[in-house]
DNA sequence: TAAGATTGATGTATCAATCTTT
DNA sequence: AAAGATTGATACATCAATCTTA
């Protein structure tokens, strides 16, 4: 008769390991982002969705499709977008169907800032998921991962 | 001849999938225990933590072990272990051996607001899992990490 | 009245510098 | 000099309230 405590469940000791894969993940890449290129790990993302959304000629963003995708909310996204204007990486401008919401799209200052930021970016990630596959407690996630195919 | 971009590469689109993802999860969860038991998603993994290693009697932990389980800057967990002792959730002692590192152990009062919590914090979860399953884009990561079993 | 976006107030995370003990 | 922990300065995220257009 032990009074134990509940158990864990196995989906928070999933959740655990998402977790800490992902803290550790983004402090690796934010500070390689921010040291070489003076960007947020959000801003990069931020550019980065732009940019595809600039390459595959679709209709610049709204605000709020762009909370969504950096998952902020709608008030730090106006923020995050904002300073990105005053460094000229991005333009806003209302849109004119709908005057009630507001198309953003990179400019060619942007493209340049994150084609140079990219490998950055790409060398930390992989830096850091190699770093995480040899903890035994992330490794399995790791894996898991690794073998992803996420549609584009 | 299109000039395109550099693909994005297959570990990115898997870690944009981890990363929105962990950020769908977390808002959920953090709003569901801060509404009924005004805990923040961080404070109630130290609270976590902690019981686990009361529980299984072992030696408190140190400051530094804690910012590593809850992936947080050491100020930054000085700063959480402060607010939950300054509400009697935990508490703080030098440790003999050592007098540069502080042993921290949960209260019985801290024991029982987690249990309160936990039931929440589960459910929470398994909602934030079951709606992102819904989504495209996250179901086979959804379906992956549902897979793991991650060693306790 | 609702939707999209913004602003104001507040909380908390980070970096860099500092303090204490080893 | 280094390790553990803390403090000060600053940046950014959230919630709630507000503004504009539909």
């Amino acid at each position: 008769m032990t009074a134990t405590e509940p158990a864990r469940t196995r989906l928070s000791r999933s959740w655990s390991a998402l977790a800490q894969l992902h803290g550790t993940i983004e402090a690796q890449v934010e500070r390689a982002l921010e040291r070489a290129h003076g960007l947020s790990l959000r801003e990069y993302s931020l550019l980065d969705v732009l940019s595809r959304q600039h390459e595959c000629q679709g209709e610049p963003l709204q605000m709020k499709q762009i909370a969504d995708s950096v998952t902020l909310s709608q008030s730090a996204t106006t923020r995050l977008v904002a300073r990105l204007e005053s460094r000229g990486l991005l333009l806003r401008r209302l849109c004119e169907t709908d005057r009630r919401s507001i198309h953003t799209g990179v400019t060619a200052s942007g493209l340049a800032l994150l084609t140079e930021a990219r490998p950055t970016h790409d060398a930390a990630l992989r830096a850091a998921f190699d770093a995480a596959a040899v903890d035994p407690r992330l490794a399995p996630l790791v894996r898991s991962v690794e073998k992803l195919r996420v549609p584009a």
